[in-house]
Formats: structure tokens, sequence, C-alpha cells
DNA sequence: GTTTATCCATAGGATTTTCCTATACATGAA
DNA sequence: TTCATGTATAGGAAAATCCTATGGATAAAC
């Protein structure tokens, strides 16, 4: 906008509330570090630009004018607001508040993020979260958008501007109905699978990938018919015994008690993992809030699921 | 305050809603009517300002960060802010509305206010009047003083930077009990005086004044025992027979049923006037607020007072 | 793979604003 | 009158802002 802007500066605005607090134009200088023609200019520009005389001056002080009067609160209140910017501004640069926004697929938030979310409240109650839920795929496009901050998601992803941070590496296991021929093995092998039926998620999920190409390697069969979205539907099919899937060994622990379910999860001889971790673009730098929740997930990590995953930090 | 304040301007926290609302630094500096460059320029200020990145630069448009979300509505609300003081500035500008704070002395207030307020809340109702009450002598200290802006009084006065504007000359009528000796009078002068006791207010009051001078003129004796502080209180003296006393005929018309009352006004055969005005502080100039008043006032005196006083602008 | 287009950042110089010193003007006090 | 106090004005210095031109980085087009 043009130099001559119609609304009062900053500036101006503390310069009349200062003035309208010293009584004198004179300690209203000395406060405001300026001196006293300069603030004589800004009360005057301000004045213009109100079209309105604020003060009159008289000696041995000045006194506000009935419009002067109605000016002072709404100049206070704008100068409170700039303080609380700027106040806010500094909260929000410690690093102990803020609000992030989440995205997670729904094949690892709903296992691991209470954890992690619980351990982020304890150290920082100040800092708010703001997940949502959905395929990798459709979770990385509102990355990308900038619809959401951070995402909790199986790596490695291909897109360039986004950064990268690997979590852990947890196993995956074949899980296939309690009377399904393999469900009594302590360990399955890539041959075991062939011919098998195999479940999976839609494609829009990352571990469709690895399902599909098990099925490739191990010649089994990979049932298009049914694509679920969750974890949950996909172990109720295979306790139906429409077939066997794999599912990660962080679900198995938390959703299925041990030997008490109507789908057995058998490992691997030679493991099979997939990665966990969590991605953000580029341009976002790497913000404070991003760098708590790290911490927090690493946390989570290093106790509740030690033992029970690889730690994969890089 | 120096050169480079920690607090945002008024002018980049423009700059940033327009950007946040354009998507787009080029589209942005646009509409706010200034080259790319510098819009580029006060934004990166306002972020080293904050001591953050609100924006991501990407490709295809800029994304606020979570810092940026957070500044947002505190930016929106301070501009808002800064519109609705200009808005406001410019309604007391245009006279129909504003507050003005009203000095009235008790010899007049009381019985002149009401119908002016009235017809000043019909042509003006967003004008809003703060009313204090008080001995004249007061109430041109609290005018000085700049704790009120107008003040309803006997004229003429001696203060030099106060401007004084007259509404109209009332009438001085001799106020005796009902039993009195003069009281059958249609007329009387001042001789009629000679030896009388004369009640009065105190010397704070303008009346004083007239009935002291008055006292000496006529060789009246100014009963001293007793200065009250309204007319009222007057009256119920001179009810009780404890002496006469000069009341306005505005008072007496609004206060006394004709021909009905403990009191008996008896009008002078050479008219005795009062007269009545307001004045401001010079410094004040004549604002808009001002002149409502007046004109009020005027229209008052035009109408309701007609034939009652005898106008006399100026 | 190179080119082109788009978008933001940076540089240097012009313009505007703000500030300061010095001084004038106004008013009340001595 | 002269002095003291308080604000306004003038002129030049300093700072902030703006503009044009250009650089760099990335996505789209060839």
């Amino acid at each position: 906008m043009k130099p001559t802007d119609d609304m009062p500066s900053m500036r101006q605005l503390r310069y009349f509330v200062a003035l309208a607090e010293a009584g004198q134009y004179r300690r209203a200088a000395e406060r405001m570090g300026i001196s006293q023609p300069s603030l004589s200019q800004q009360i005057a520009a301000l004045e213009s630009r109100l079209g309105h005389r604020l003060v009159e001056r008289r000696r041995g002080g000045i006194t506000l004018t009935p419009a002067g009067r109605e000016m002072l609160p709404h100049a206070r209140g704008i100068l409170n607001g700039a303080s609380e910017m700027v106040a806010l501004a500094q909260t929000l640069n410690s690093g102990v508040a803020g609000t992030l926004r989440l995205g997670a697929t729904p094949t690892i938030g709903p296992y691991m993020l209470p954890a992690v979310l619980r351990r982020l409240h304890e150290t920082h109650p100040g800092i708010k979260l703001m997940a949502r839920d959905g395929p990798p795929r459709d979770m990385i496009e509102d990355l990308l958008a900038g619809r959401c901050d951070l995402v909790v998601t199986q790596l490695p992803l291909v897109a360039a501007d986004l950064a990268q941070r690997r979590l852990y590496r947890e196993p995956l296991m074949l899980a296939v109905a309690r009377d399904h021929p393999l469900a009594a093995r302590t360990h399955v092998t890539t041959g075991d699978l062939a011919g098998l039926d195999m479940l999976s998620l839609g494609p829009a999920f990352a571990l469709h990938g690895q399902i599909a190409a098990l099925c490739r390697d191990a010649e089994a069969r990979l049932v298009g018919e049914y694509e679920g979205t969750s974890l949950d539907a996909l172990r109720q099919m295979v306790a139906m015994n429409m077939g066997a899937t794999l599912l990660p060994a962080l679900y198995l622990r938390s959703e299925l008690p041990d030997d008490d379910g109507d789908v057995v999860a058998v490992p691997f001889r030679s493991s099979l993992t997939r990665t966990v971790g969590v991605a953000w673009r580029r341009s976002l730098g790497r913000p404070r809030l991003i760098t708590q929740f790290l911490d927090a997930a690493d946390h989570v990590v290093g106790t509740a699921y030690r033992d029970r995953v690889v730690r994969d930090r890089g």
C-alpha cells in the first residue's frame, strides 16, 4: 500500500498511549526514548490520519479530547494484541507450546500414537496435536499440500522434498486362521506360502506393496476381491479363513491376546520387517515441535517397545 | 523507541495476512499494490522480529508453518482493531456519536438538562453524555482540569481560556413565604427589600453574587447562617419564613404550582435577570459534539422555553 | 537433457518516513 | 518585561521502505 496508509501505525499508537499516560509531551518523549519534536510529529500525524484532534495542548500538560478518550482504549487494545503476538511467538519459539497437525496411517497410528502423545503431553503440556487418519498415499498428499505437518507412516517414501526419519523396524508375521495348516508351525519360510490365498489392504497402503511382492516371490495368490482399510478388518478376514496375510508385530502384541485368538501369527525364519517413521516437508525446516515429537517417539520406542522392535534411528 | 522496534508493524501484519490469503508472494504483492521484492522483505523482517519462519516457500505457492498458523489470527485481530479504530474515528468525526462529559450547576441543570438531553437523544441517538453536578465554581475547576468537557452554568465567567456561549436570560423573582407582607404584591422594586432578611446559596454559586449585590443596593440583610446548595433547599427555607430570596423563573415554573404553594414569587418591576449558558476550554476547539449540544439546547430554548425566557444567543 | 516458465530471494539505488538539533511561538510566573 | 515551561516548526541526517534488475531453484515443456 502507498506510503501513507490510512491506518494508524503501531508507533503512533505507542506514542499516543505514552502521551496519554505521561500527560506531557516532554515526559512521554523521554519515556519512549525519542525527542519531543518527534513525538509531536507522530501525534500530529495520528491526529491527521484519524481526522481528529486527540489531545488538547495546555500549559502544565495535555488533556485528551472526547475523541481521544474514545481512541485510547482502542489503541491500548491494539498494542496489547501486538504484545500478545510477540509473546506467543516467543512461546512457540521455545518449543513448549504449539499445534502440530499430524497425519497417521491406520496401520500404525492407533497402536503407536497413544503412547507417544501421552509422553509428549507429559513432557510438553503446551503442545497440542490435531491428528488425522488415512491411507499413507492420502496422508502424503495432505502433507505435500500443507494440510498436515507431520505424517507417521511406513518408510521409505519416494517424495524428494520430504524429510524422513526412521523410528523403528518391526517384524511382519504371517497371520492365519487358528485351524489353518500353517498355524501350528513355529516358523515359516517364503516357500511355505506357495499357492496360499493372501489378503491385503488397498494399494494406497505401503503394506500392500510388501504383501504383493511376497506373493510374487512365493507364488502365492493375492486375493483381490477385498481390500481392507484397517488391520482389524484384515484380521477379521483371516479369522474367517478367507486367506492369510502379513501383520506387524506391534499390532499383534497390542490386539491379539497371546495364544487366545481366532488368528495365529507365525514368524518368518528369515526376518521380514517393515520400517516405520515420520516424514515432513523439507521446506518446513526442523521446527522445535517436530524435534519434540521425535524425542517423544524415541522415548516410547526405547522403553515400551524395547525388545519388540529394532531401533532404527537415522 | 529505537528504529528497530521489537513489535511487528501494521504494514508487516497487513502484508502477512495478504500473503496468507493470496497464497503467493506475487499475487499478494499485487493486491497490496507493491512489488514482490518489497513484500518479500517485509515478510522476512516480520519473521525475523518474531524469531520464526511463518511461511514455507514452495513451488506453486506458500504454506503457513505451524507458527504462522498461530500468528495469523492474531495478525487479523490486530488489523481488525485498527480498522475499528479508524471507523470509530470517522463516526466521531461525523458528530453522530461520542461521549461528552457534562458538568452542570444545580441551579440550572435539573430544570434544563432533561429536555436538552431528550432532544439530543432524539436527533443523535449515538451521543452519550456523562453528567456531573456541583457548584459552578467546582464545575469550572473540573472543566479547567479536564475532568469534564462542557459546563452549563450562569454567565459571565472570568476564566480567560474558556469559550462561552449564552443560551438565554431568565428573570429572577423575589420568593417570599405565602404569609409574607410582600406576597400580595404584583411587583416589587429594589426599595421594597430594605431591611428584609435575604437567604442565599453558598458563595460558590453565581447566584450568591447577585443576591449579595442586591442586598447591598437595597440595604437588605443577607442571612449568613445558612447557605444552601440547591434551590429546593432555599425554597424550603423561604417557606419556613426564614427570609426571602431570588429564584429563577424557570425553576419556579417547573417546581412551583401556580398559586398553590407555600412560597410566592413576585416579579421585579425593573427586570432582574440572570444569564445562562455553557462554557468549555478554548483548547478543545469546537468539536461537533459541542455544536450538537448547543443545537439541542437552542431548540429547547426556542420551543419549550419560548415566552418564558429571553433568547440570548452569541 | 536442455529449455522455458514460474516463483521467491537478493542487490543497489531512489523515495519516503522518522528522527534529531535548533529555534520559534505561546502562555503563565516573577 | 523577562524568564520559565511547554509545544510546534524547520532543515538536515538516519532509517525504513520501495522499486528495478538480477540470481537461483524448481517444475513443466520441448
